[in-house]
RNA sequence: GGGAGCUUAGCUCAGUUGGUUUAGAGCGUCUGCCUUACAAGCAGAGGGUCGGGGGUUCGACUCCCUCAGCUCCCACCA
């Protein structure tokens, strides 16, 4: 069959996925080989692929394939998160299109609508990462809302609060009024947003509520929260206001009487050194409250809007309120200016919405032993993070954790299990038939209809954290008494994990805290963080800047190996990835390569009564030993996971060292036929290549390991095992690399004098170069005579080059510029002489011969003799030249 | 404000206890080639005072100090 010039990925990707799948290659069970395990990082239910993932998938596909290659038992599980904030957001978008309101619905209305969307619309990433080639054990697949992994969450709830540490608090927390939940301090993201300062006038009172005529000015950038303020607060030390010391002041327009309070939080040069002390609404006037026992009066809503404690402007939404407040206050005379003003404010991650501060009941896990612990498994060692520089990470967010406020004001996700009685004591089980006893023994005569289960759902964190337990053993988080099941026995803990620099606080850390919790034992042994992928402007890639690619587009396109490729060339760990179309090209390119070098050996006939002539057979020696240099080099890459480094060796070893060089060689003229023992060399280098590159490209690898030979069914080069290589002699090596350096000398002379290749060119050599190579030379650099010379005595027109420490000679009567060549020598004597100079001046320092090493000392010497006997070859040339 | 990191070729990056003759790679650029595997290719070439300054050392891209620029994380002065 006559086969296409261009290798094209969409003949082939398919038909071997689908073969994978069909064989169960990528299903693992326990056994007695050694385990290799990754979890994958769930991504969210409802979410489609980004260029985020393709990278972050990819590294784990490419860890696992070499694994899987290397023999042992590996399982890459996949799944996804229920992201609770995130896929209640979207369900309630999409009723809203439908014409539902959210609050028109029951819990369990809205559950049953929620549901069918996450199986309608769900996982639909994973059937993307399946074009991406991943080798996940399918299987396997879990969804963190999964009923038994909904039950460890759930589990794990009643133990840690059995255990006493969680809680229940009124905490200022991050309100987010669209969404109508409380948000982790995470989970809020500060923007410099334009707003304005504003100066307000408080009168001072007379002590019976009436206004006097002095007043002070407070500068705020919330005065619709005016109406809430409980104090206002100067500094002791500032001697402006020490007159109004226990005095009180009247909020306008409502002309409520407040204190006047004094704390050193203030700080004197901003604004006018008086801050108004809201604390419903600013957690620092929170804070400032309960120091000096300030009442707490709370006017805005959960939606965002003034109710009716703030007695004016009551339904107001806060930003309509501010316009309005603002020009009432102007026109009672009040506001003294406004200026413009640069401020971070806060914003919810999910639905962009100003943050406000608000005060509420919420559920609370402790967080002081768990971090002692997670911060004690990585600084040991027993956790490898890869960059090694995000320890100093961990350990500041592990040395400053605040306790994890786990409740969240929704209904997608695991709800609280904690069940109230009729007179507001609760109880905290596992089942409401629990809740039930338990909560008789307080109360005995309560009904199973009087208790009322808390309306807040768990975290999605508090799901994901115990991930790479559930998965494998649903039944254990919660019960660190209780044996592991064969799978948790066997997988647990994991080898590596894959995720960004983002998470690791929210992910990472807490999978290290459950892990000790309920394992005592970490939950992975490597975690390396790939970098964010931006544009090639060092842009985050985002739909708004509409500047990411679709990676399903790219597939079609690239293939899914080119793809890879691109992803996998720029990728240092932990340095962010500016991703560029041109990288997937050049991906595309390779496997291109890869396919050309396939069709010319397969198009040669091979012919076994002939000999390997002497260059072929140098050249199999040769690659023999490059091959197994280059397998060593490869797997140090890996094992310090330096992915990128590991592909540009195999890429360069394929590119460079097997097609320009090896192939090249030994390639018979055209017709002729190839000997057998070369021939068979050469499939057997080929056949090593693939599975070298397979964890890297595993498509076309697949693809032309199966047409390379005869392949029993259901054979397969991902159950192949990697080429393990062996010894190498760098001498030889060094030899061959002269060789290489002498045709591209002479390729060079070529070019320069414009002489064609076809033309043979005769070539004198003075030094010591190793004669076996003269025949690699000849064939590659189209030279006909060799010859070692003792002196090159008279010279005649021609070129002379240098190769490492020999000197060179090719005659090229009247094809050559004496001028020029006189230039070029006197040009590199220069050189020569500052650089000897340099030796010289080390080599006479007393110090230099007394303190540094002898070795040191001998390759400086080396260097001496070697340039100076350069520079006598070039006098010699320069004198001939000159005549 | 606190912390971490970065700055090496046009671009993206290596540079592994301070010493390997001229600091490397890939891409891009330039030049010449449609040479029977591949123009998604072949061959060759050019390109860097290693961010600035100072110091330690016989010797600094590498260690220290300092200045400048950039990035990220944390905190958030109303």
């Amino acid at each position: 069959m006559e086969l296409s010039a261009k290798y094209n990925p969409s003949d082939v990707e398919e038909k071997w996925y689908s073969y994978w799948l069909k064989n169960k290659f990528f299903h693992s069970e326990p056994d007695s080989r050694e385990p290799y395990t990754v979890v994958i990082p769930p991504p969210n239910v409802t979410g489609v692929l980004h260029m985020g993932h393709m990278l972050n998938n990819t590294i784990q596909d490419v860890l696992v394939r070499r694994a899987r290659m290397q023999g042992k038992n590996a399982c890459w599980v996949p799944g996804t998160d229920h992201a609770s904030i995130a896929t209640e957001a979207k369900v309630v978008a999409k009723l809203k299109e439908q014409g539902i309101d959210k609050s028109s619905l029951t819990r369990e209305e809205f559950m049953k609508h929620a549901w069918e969307w996450k199986e309608k619309h769900g996982g639909i990433i994973l059937e993307q990462l399946k074009k991406l080639g991943a080798s996940c054990d399918w299987d396997r697949t879990r969804f963190t809302m999964d009923p038994a992994l909904s039950e460890a969450v759930i589990n794990t709830f009643v133990y840690f609060y059995k255990k006493g540490y969680i809680y229940r608090g009124v905490r200022m927390v991050n309100w987010d009024p669209q969404a109508l939940t409380a948000v982790s301090d995470d989970e809020v993201i500060h923007k410099e947003t334009k707003s304005k300062l504003y100066y307000l006038r408080y009168k001072v009172s007379d002590g019976a509520g009436n206004a006097t005529d002095d007043y002070i000015v407070i500068a705020t950038t919330r005065p619709e929260t005016i109406m809430a303020d409980a104090a206002v607060c100067i500094n002791p030390e500032d001697p402006r206001y020490h007159h109004l010391r226990g005095k009180k002041i009247l909020i306008p327009l409502i002309n409520r009487e407040i204190p006047i309070i004094e704390d050193s939080y203030v700080t004197m040069d901003f604004g006018t050194g008086c801050l108004k002390v809201t604390p419903a609404h600013d957690v620092n006037d929170y804070e400032i409250g309960l120091r000096h026992n300030l009442p707490v009066l709370d006017i805005i809503d959960d939606h965002g809007r003034l109710n009716e404690k703030a007695v004016i402007l009551v339904g107001e939404d806060r930003f309509t309120a501010r316009k309005k407040i603002v020009k009432m206050l102007a026109e009672a005379g009040q506001l003294e200016k406004e200026e413009d003003y640069l401020s971070p404010i806060g914003h919810s991650e999910r639905t962009d919405a100003v943050i406000e501060p608000k005060l509420s009941m919420q559920w609370f896990i402790k967080m002081e032993e768990l971090s002692k612990a997670a911060l004690a498994r990585v600084e040991n060692g027993e956790i490898k993070l890869i960059p090694d520089k995000y320890r100093n990470t961990y350990r500041h967010w592990m040395e400053n954790t605040r306790d994890w406020c786990i409740s969240r004001q929704l209904w997608w996700g695991q709800q609280i299990p904690a069940y109230y009685l009729p007179d507001g004591r609760y109880v905290v089980e596992a089942t409401p038939e629990e809740a039930l006893k338990a909560a008789q023994q307080l109360d005995p005569s309560v009904t199973a209809a009087d208790l009322r289960r808390d309306e807040d759902v768990l975290d999605t964190w508090f799901s994901s954290w115990l991930w790479p337990i559930s998965v494998f053993d649903p039944a254990k988080p919660g019960f660190p008494e209780k044996a592991p099941n064969a799978d948790l026995a066997y997988y647990y803990p994991t080898n590596d994990l894959v995720t960004g620099p983002d998470i690791i606080f929210f992910w990472v850390a807490r999978m290290v805290m459950a892990g000790n919790e309920f394992m005592d034992k970490v939950p992975f042994r490597n975690v390396y963080f790939t970098g964010i992928v931006r544009d090639k402007l060092g842009r985050k890639m985002s739909k708004t800047l509409g500047n990411s690619p679709d990676p399903l587009k790219l597939i079609d396109d690239y293939g899914a190996d080119g793809v890879r490729i691109g992803m996998l060339l720029c990728t240092a760990a932990g340095n962010d990835i500016l991703f560029d179309e041109s990288q997937v090209e050049q991906g595309r390119n390779f496997c291109n390569k890869i396919w050309n070098a396939y069709r010319l050996v397969k198009g040669w006939s091979v012919d076994r009564t002939i000999e390997a002539p002497e260059h072929a057979a140098l050249a199999v020696r040769w690659f023999t030993q490059k091959l197994n240099r280059e397998i060593a080099v490869v797997a140090d890459h890996f094992s310090k996971f330096r992915i990128s480094d590991a592909l540009m060796c195999l890429y360069k070893l394929f590119w460079d060292d097997f097609c320009a060089w090896y192939l090249e060689i030994v390639k018979p003229a055209y017709g002729a036929p190839i000997d057998g023992a070369t021939y068979d060399a050469t499939i057997g280098f080929f056949d090593s290549l693939l599975k070298l590159l397979h964890p890297v490209m595993p498509f076309i690898t697949e693809e032309l390991w199966h047409n390379l030979a005869e392949r029993p069914e259901g054979a397969t080069i991902m159950l192949e095992r990697q080429p393990e290589g062996g010894e190498y002699d760098e001498a030889f090596i060094a030899a061959f690399d002269l060789a290489t350096e002498a045709v591209a000398a002479l390729r060079n002379i070529r070019q320069k004098k414009g002489l064609s290749p076809k033309e043979a060119l005769d070539l004198r050599i003075k030094g010591a170069f190793p004669e076996e190579m003269t025949g690699i030379v000849r064939r590659m650099g189209n030279v006909g005579e060799i010859s070692y010379v003792e002196d090159f005595g008279e010279r005649e027109a021609g070129a002379s080059f240098l190769v490492g420490t020999v000197e060179m000679f090719v005659p090229l009567a009247g094809k050559t510029d004496v001028q020029e060549e006189i230039a070029k020598a006197e040009a590199e004597i220069e050189r020569l002489e500052k650089f000897l100079k340099g030796v010289n001046a080390k080599l006479s320092n007393e110090k230099f011969m007394q303190n540094a090493p002898e070795a040191v000392v001998q390759n400086e010497r080396k260097k001496l003799s070697d340039a100076t006997a350069k520079i006598e070859g070039l006098r010699k040339t320069l004198e001939a030249l000159r005549g």
